[in-house]
DNA sequence: TTGAAAGCGTTACCAA
DNA sequence: TTGGTAACGCTTTCAA
């Protein structure tokens, strides 16, 4: 079924449907509900190709993801994103298009979805410090949000971003609070924008109790597992351990359970422990895990955020925000003072 | 730039313009060489949306992931698989199309992909004992391939799979080769069919060796962390416990390791463990993690091959094999006999 | 408030 | 081997 069919069903011209069927406000409110009603009766489903030819839109939003080279894991940040930015796209009439490529083309990717005309914006991920892609995306006029923010942008740009810093001030006030003081910072590197503010908020809330941060517990490493024990086996055999750890990763998070549990303590009972993490969000704790972790649905919040201020920007509505802070989802499993209670 | 305009630089008709760059065999050579180079020298770009409009096909591919109702995170399964598969498309010209729907209402998603018409064929994830999906895209006319088997399908159906019982198989033996003699098994819920398959391998080596499959070692539970732990622990504090785990995944053997380390033994030392995962395949071991496992990479040349295959339905080609059985690759990281050495 | 007709940029059929 | 013309199914003027 077709517009011209279902034209002719109704007796009016496919001018006349379509008006009726995209909410044109000229058309007899009368004629619109019989259309309605038709286009339900015979189930019409317009044809995205021919709307998509006739209005020179893709109807489509692009979301480039860098693979390979480098690692060889595929940075599984996007399952949950990309599952909030999913449902708002279905429900505005775009498609997600996928296009996963070499971390090296890059760029080239992008000039050929402008070029091709296959997506009517783009979603940036995992920023970079002076990300090339900002310009790139400015130069050929493709509308774009940054999941996260790119430090030392020249120009303004969209984007959505956890409020890290808030998140790790937050943490680190409810460490303190329970009455701890040394505690370890293992932070992701901090060439990275999220780890910088990160330590930012952990800081801020040590100065607010008069505490001055302490290198000896301040890491910033790779976020691997391996790095996670490394530095839990170092800090936790010095003099004057921490008695808390904020984690920046849960994988992070996972060596450093294991350096915990060589040393006969248990998470959450002799040592307390915070994890944030605003990528790896699958991984959920056992139930009997002791592990306090920050944000969870929060990264599919923010994939529903973009992708509407994304839609926004492609239909060229002005006024709405243009950058957003979210802020993170705090769930407190279980947890202890320093002395054992 | 568009056809039209390149048709009048050369001074041609569209047609044989259009003719030449698709590679029709009845254009003059020296045409299609003059073609060739006006296309390159403007840059010329078919628009896709007028391609599309014309031809009746999509060129584009469909991936379902259900979502959310029943689970909370979204199965990162699909990251790598979807890697490979997303190199096959784009050298073929196609695009990737992810559509996230709610699992409740998978069916409806389908639908609306064949009456939109939004893609030319579809790969359909985790199947299930009797999928109802392969009835409906069979109804549907949708070419479709399925990464893994649904046993119990009542008509045939184009597959790719990793060979779980093979896999299975060879690291039992492995372990039996070892000198190990009681072997756990800790798979996944036996009404999916890779972990039928798992255990049969399973079974198979420990026959082949004279050795009976004692219950008692052997788990079929959800795969997760707690669930791993649990059985570890269980396992472990037995009369008569394993020297060596097969494990099923990834996630399990988290907790697993969490219940070997809690008993002052280490993994790869004391106790041998081989964990097979085509899934969650991202997870790698730090260096200094002897855990053993099944199956890396294989899940992306796994999508490469599913996205060839239904490339090939897609065009018509006949011929070609319609089911692909993959050998899982087996990664030995560090191993050790039942008795400390 | 409705309709006719001209695009949108290709491909595909039929002639030449 | 090439070209003219009609699709493809919608939107968008312009006219009534």
């Amino acid at each position: 079924m077709n517009l011209k069919e279902l034209a002719r069903k109704l007796d009016l011209s496919p001018t006349t449907v379509s008006r009726a069927l995209n909410g044109y406000p000229e058309v007899n409110e009368a004629t619109r509900e019989r259309v309605a009603a038709a286009a339900r009766k015979y189930n019409y489903q317009p044809n995205t190709r021919a709307i998509r030819l006739a209005t020179g839109r893709a109807m489509a939003v692009g979301h480039v993801i860098p693979v390979a080279t480098r690692h060889e894991i595929v940075n599984p940040v996007f399952a949950d994103f990309i599952a909030g930015a999913g449902e708002v796209y279905s429900r505005n009439g775009y498609d997600l298009l996928l296009s996963v490529v070499p971390d090296d083309d890059e760029e080239r990717a992008y000039r050929e979805l402008k070029s091709r005309g296959t997506v009517d914006g783009v979603i940036v991920h995992s920023p970079r410090m002076q990300d090339e892609r900002i310009p790139l995306l400015h130069d050929l006029g493709i509308p774009f949000v940054v999941h996260g923010r790119a430090t030392d942008s020249a120009r303004p740009y969209p984007w959505v971003d956890v409020n890290n810093r808030r998140a790790f001030q937050r943490a680190t006030e409810f460490l303190l609070d329970l009455g701890h003081r040394r505690i370890a910072l293992l932070n992701g590197l901090e060439f990275m924008d999220f780890a910088i503010r990160r330590r930012a908020g952990y800081e801020a809330a040590l100065a607010a109790h008069g505490i001055t941060p302490d290198p000896a517990i301040m890491a910033a490493e790779e976020m691997t597992e391996t790095c996670g024990h490394r530095l839990g086996v170092a800090l936790l055999s010095a003099p004057n351990p921490p008695t808390a750890f904020l984690v920046s990763s849960m994988i992070m998070g996972l060596g450093l359970r294991r350096a915990i549990e060589e040393r006969g303590l248990r998470m959450g009972r002799d040592v307390s422990v915070i994890i944030h993490d605003d990528e790896l969000s699958y991984l959920r704790n056992g139930d009997d895990v002791p592990i306090f972790t920050a944000t969870r649905s929060s990264v599919r919040e923010a994939g529903r955020q973009a992708a509407a201020m994304l839609i926004g920007l492609i239909r060229g509505e002005a006024g709405a925000p243009r950058e957003l802070l979210m802020e993170a989802e705090l769930i407190i499993g279980q947890s202890t003072g320093p002395h054992r209670g």
